[in-house]
DNA sequence: CTTAGGG
DNA sequence: CCCTAAG
């Protein structure tokens, strides 16, 4: 048993350890089909033996109490923390497969966003040892295989989803339990480097404890007036984001174009898209404008699931600690934005379905009925449309509080 | 820092 | 997404 009560079994840890750095040398121009392929075998093979995972994972099915359910399921997996898309039953297997490969490649992506990342972010000599320092992390990593994400089984989409089945997941499990398979989770989803660096201690302490340092709100406010302005001036070459984390930065080197922008490009469509595709400089799109993923908003509903909703930072750290974009405030607004679709959803049947049909990126009605049902489950603020007011009395008041508080 | 709101 | 104000 390792630290996250995870048993460690040396086979596959190799296999994971192997296929991160291979991401990592992928992005230093080697290829990562191979790996790619191996691990998509591995992950999706219908015949595998799942038992081993499990109790590499030490998260077997005999340990968590979902019996007959899982057999079907071919990935045995902890979802008891995660809401139940429609339940496992449900899911056929061409869309579990088809929600793999979705995630996979979601998670190589972001390992390849990341690389770009160090790539922008530290001269050529010190990538070096930027690589081989995660490389040997991996190898001496005890729970090397933290890469082995649950979002790579998620059962994706599936059928219909009812309320009652996704809604009765058990929070105090995903605090306790599933700590460690959220970190499990998270390192293979994007492959942050922050977070992989990090001992476990620190990042239960980020988000397990908050609320410590209330002093320097002036302080952080000049800092971050100081910080935008210099953004501001300095758009030519480079972004340069304290708040990301240590390493995230943006800035525009020309060795950039080389294979990350086209790789992106090509392999996710609705990731990056810059508003502004100026010829000019490509790399500043990454700033503006990232497209939501239907996984993302996925996980955002079952993070507004879990903990409600106006409790961002949690939501945030527990189900995409591992997006470096995404602040909680951005998903609140998707939340906002989420609503509203909804809502419109609601209203004009035939028109968000042609609008539907006719965008490919639009969110499947599935998750805007989910939404919906959040959203009468609990209320928020100003989308708990105040349309009609039943106390005449209180009505101009709530109205006016709505529109200002001073 | 975290959240609510408006832009 | 960004920015600001308020706890």
């Amino acid at each position: 048993m390792g630290p996250f009560g995870i048993d460690t079994t040396p086979d596959f840890s190799d296999t994971f350890a192997g296929f991160k750095s291979g991401s990592v040398d992928e992005s230093l121009g080697h290829s990562m089909e191979d790996k790619m392929s191996d691990m998509k075998h591995f992950l999706m093979d219908p015949n595998h033996d799942n038992t081993a995972v499990d109790s590499f994972l030490g998260l077997g099915m005999e340990n968590m109490g979902l019996s007959s359910k899982m057999e079907e399921f071919s990935h045995g997996f902890d979802f008891s923390f995660l809401p139940d898309y429609g339940g496992l039953n449900s899911c056929s297997t061409q869309d579990v497969e088809a929600g793999l490969k979705f995630e996979i490649l979601d998670g190589f992506l972001d390992g390849v966003d990341e690389v770009e990342d160090i790539y922008a972010s530290h001269d050529l000599s010190s990538i070096e040892t930027e690589v081989k320092k995660k490389v040997s992390e991996l190898d001496g990593d005890p729970y090397g295989l933290m890469n082995l994400s649950s979002e790579s089984f998620s059962p994706g989409i599936s059928g219909s989803i009812g309320l009652s089945e996704w809604s009765k997941e058990t929070v105090p499990h995903a605090e306790s339990q599933n700590v460690s398979s959220e970190k499990v989770k998270d390192s293979l989803d994007s492959n942050e480097s922050e977070d992989d660096k990090k001992p476990l201690s620190t990042f239960l302490g980020s988000w397990v404890k908050r609320g410590k340092n209330r002093k320097k709100n002036l302080i952080n406010t000049a800092c971050r007036r100081l910080d935008s302005s210099r953004e501001r001036m300095s758009c030519v070459s480079y972004d340069f984001r304290p708040r990301k984390g240590p390493m995230k930065k943006y800035i525009n080197i020309s060795a950039e174009n080389t294979f990350s922008d086209d790789q992106l490009a090509s392999s996710e469509s609705e990731d990056d898209i810059s508003v502004t595709k100026t010829s000019r400089n490509r790399s500043d799109r990454r700033k503006h404008q990232r497209m939501w993923t239907v996984d993302e908003v996925m996980k955002l509903v079952d993070g507004i699931a879990h903990f409600g909703v106006g409790k961002w930072t949690d939501i945030k750290n527990l189900f995409f600690h591992s997006a470096a974009h995404r602040t909680p405030v951005d998903i609140r607004d998707k939340w906002r934005n989420l609503l509203k679709a909804s809502y419109n959803d609601k209203h004009n049947y035939r028109e968000a379905e042609e609008k539907r049909k006719s965008v490919g990126r639009s969110i499947p009605k599935e998750i805007l009925h989910r939404v919906r049902e959040l959203a009468s489950l609990h209320p928020y603020p100003f989308s708990k449309s105040s349309c009609f007011v039943h106390d005449s009395s209180r009505s101009r008041s709530t109205s006016r509080k709505k529109k200002k508080r001073s």
